[in-house]
DNA sequence: TCTATTGTCTTGAATGATTCAAGTATCTAG
DNA sequence: CTAGATACTTGAATCATTCAAGACAATAGA
């Protein structure tokens, strides 16, 4: 769990003091992708983005607030649950993690792939699973709406019972 | 905004002291239907109950928890929200009530007419509104998961602008 | 490299929907 | 009509999320 700051790494920016820390030569590469992903978003790159927009990658799933704080704040050392909110709603503003928020759960969030995918949900254990969808890019897209509605976007997501909790479903 | 109780109306019940009130003659239809609908769903047939699910189907839409106390209140003359709550949980529970929770939203319900819809949401205001399913009865339920997921209900959410809203949101 | 400005982070408190708990009132079977 | 079970009321608690004010850090410009 390498900490890292703001700065370090391959970053061409106005401050280019590299090697500050001395001790975090070998660990950047994820987390200077991740810089420069906040840059290509036009946002500023603070460590806590890094870590955020990191933590959230390397844990893969759908991890939720409190699961990626723990993953940042191994990395930065300390990380407040209002900035973990904050960055998140800026990384999901502009479009680099996916929000998705299920019935009476709180908040969770995965990396952005643009692959077009939906969700399947777990009644008993509330885990969430990616889904491709079958039937194209645009799934159930042709709803049968007034074209006075805006449809910008269509979420399917499937419920049930997933294989570590179908079998205690039996009763 | 007639006020009813448990017993009145047309209930064939072990308690048949009929017109005790005196001034409900004309009214109970709605709640007579809903004291029925109780039983068959083997419920304890309640002022309460009759008229939460009178509220929600009289109010129609996607109501929340505030809006069917309300109505509620105007029968009962006084409802708990606590109550509310409850009562809510076990109409969902029978299946009498659907309930429909949207990211960031409090949950809303609405009565369930088994015609397998979805629902579209506006991102400005708010609003639910039922979209039918033009795929069939099991819209998009060929998901490509493992069998050993089992999958009981496909829910499919449309997002964009309503048309009160669509022309606000050109920028 | 240094400084100013702007935006972000931290801390602590507030919000709001929902739920828990204890006591009272009501429903239903007998 | 009574007993027992269940539901309702009141009041407090929970939990995710947000608000607000001050401390701090990142970027642009000198």
């Amino acid at each position: 769990m390498a900490k890292f700051r703001a700065g370090s790494g391959l970053v061409r920016q106005g401050t280019h003091r590299a090697g500050t820390a001395g001790k975090d030569r070998d660990a950047p590469e994820p987390m200077d992708r991740a810089a420069a992903r906040l840059r290509e978003a036009q946002l500023r790159v603070t460590v806590q983005r890094m870590a955020v927009l990191t933590a959230i990658e390397e844990l893969g799933g759908h991890p939720d607030v409190e699961a990626i704080r723990g993953r940042a704040q191994e990395a930065t050392g300390g990380l407040s649950l209002q900035a973990t909110y904050n960055v998140l709603r800026v990384l999901t503003e502009v479009g680099l993690v996916r929000c998705t928020q299920v019935t009476g759960q709180q908040a969770r969030y995965e990396a952005e792939r643009h692959n077009n995918h939906h969700h399947f949900v777990c009644r008993l254990c509330g885990d969430i699973i990616d889904v491709d969808c079958v039937i194209g890019e645009a799934p159930c897209l042709v709803a049968e709406l007034p074209e006075s509605y805006r449809v910008d976007e269509a979420a399917v997501t499937y419920w049930g019972a997933c294989p570590r909790c179908a079998p205690a479903e039996h009763g």
